[in-house]
DNA sequence: CGCCACTAGCTATCTACATAGTTATTTGTG
DNA sequence: CACAAATAACTATGTAGATAGCTAGTGGCG
């Protein structure tokens, strides 16, 4: 059901036709939630039945048509209301901290690959969630800037802060997963001294 | 795919039936990774279909049977082999910074309450996470005992420290979100001011 | 002896999501 | 003009997982 929260929000900021839409999961929207368009297309479509969102047809040269989807009325309504809503907190399943319990069945070389892994992964998720940050708090983002023309000056400074906030908090745990590696790593140095680097199974 | 190999790991600590893994998940390992038991019981005789796992019908009283799973060798070659193999990282996906990206959207008493609830849920996670890791360094954790007893003494640090950190990273992480949603509340009050608690909507 | 909680095992349905296609049109490039 | 790349929209299949149900035997208690 958040795909369809997702899907609102953005086009709280502009209309969107479908391949659009598709098109901000896998870019800057894509960096906070993802969706491959095979979701897209049939959610946007369940959602004009349920009239949240209205499809107009638009010419497309002189052969083609597409549609763009605008939120109404209902569609903000909805949006709103899950707003004020709490949110359920899903049951815990995270493979890498499993897989970590676990560790005493790998090989010293592994066990590093994996942590060192780790580390790489949230370290550049660090990385495109700052640029994504500086983008927002300089106005520069697209989606930023395409939001901000459509509402009201006072508001601005709330829109820019909670983006920015949101980033920040992937941040936060993703700084937490990488300094969570770094001190497996001291672990493993303690238990096993020096640690050659694995090399790639598969 | 990862259910399976969540098996495997605690079948190395002792055969389990059906019911009996299924209680595990609700229990301690549900702490780190959830599964009903109408995923199991399929998953296991998917698992014994591949000689992963061998079951052995018990008398179950005077009339009914059991069946008890033992983890094979070629089900500890499987696990070996995912333990030496690179984890492939999930597309990023989170509803509760999602949707504070979005916080404009909602009433101030509405952001304060979804931030207090982030943080209620997280802190309450961080003292179910400590405790476990207590037991296990204490060796109190039933699991912990009965893996022990199957495993050589030199084996054993390894074998709590694994865990404990496992759980470290957890709380880790469960850290960082309450440190956000704090940090939240006080944007919050550098926007509006004092906020007032939420009534609940539905 | 009747009742109930627990143990045991299983099924059915639905949604979310991943993966991997297909078709056709437009637009820019050599 | 041929061709590639991008735009647009859609489908099909499979798995993971959530939710909710079912049947039936066991063991203890009053």
């Amino acid at each position: 059901m958040s795909l369809r929260y997702a899907i609102l929000a953005i086009l709280t900021a502009a209309p969107l036709t479908g391949y659009e839409t598709a098109k901000r999961f896998e870019g800057s929207v894509g960096h906070v939630w993802h969706a491959p368009d095979s979701q897209i297309y049939p959610e946007l479509r369940r959602m004009e039945a349920e009239a949240l969102v209205e499809g107009r047809e638009e010419r497309w040269g002189p052969k083609g048509t597409k549609t763009r989807y605008y939120i109404t009325e209902s569609g903000e309504a909805a949006f709103r209301s899950w707003m004020a809503t709490p949110l359920k907190y899903a049951p815990w399943r995270d493979v890498a901290h499993m897989q970590a319990a676990y560790f005493e069945w790998a090989e010293p070389a592994s066990v590093r690959m994996h942590l060192e892994q780790h580390a790489a992964h949230y370290t550049e998720q660090i990385e495109q969630w700052s640029s994504q940050i500086e983008a927002i708090r300089s106005h520069e983002h697209p989606m930023i800037a395409a939001r901000l023309e459509r509402y009201p000056a006072e508001q601005h400074e709330r829109i820019v802060a909670f983006k920015a906030f949101a980033y920040e908090g992937l941040i936060r745990t993703a700084q937490a997963e990488v300094d969570w590696a770094h001190s497996g790593l001291e672990l493993l140095e303690q238990l096993d001294g020096d640690v050659p680097v694995a090399e790639a199974e598969n």
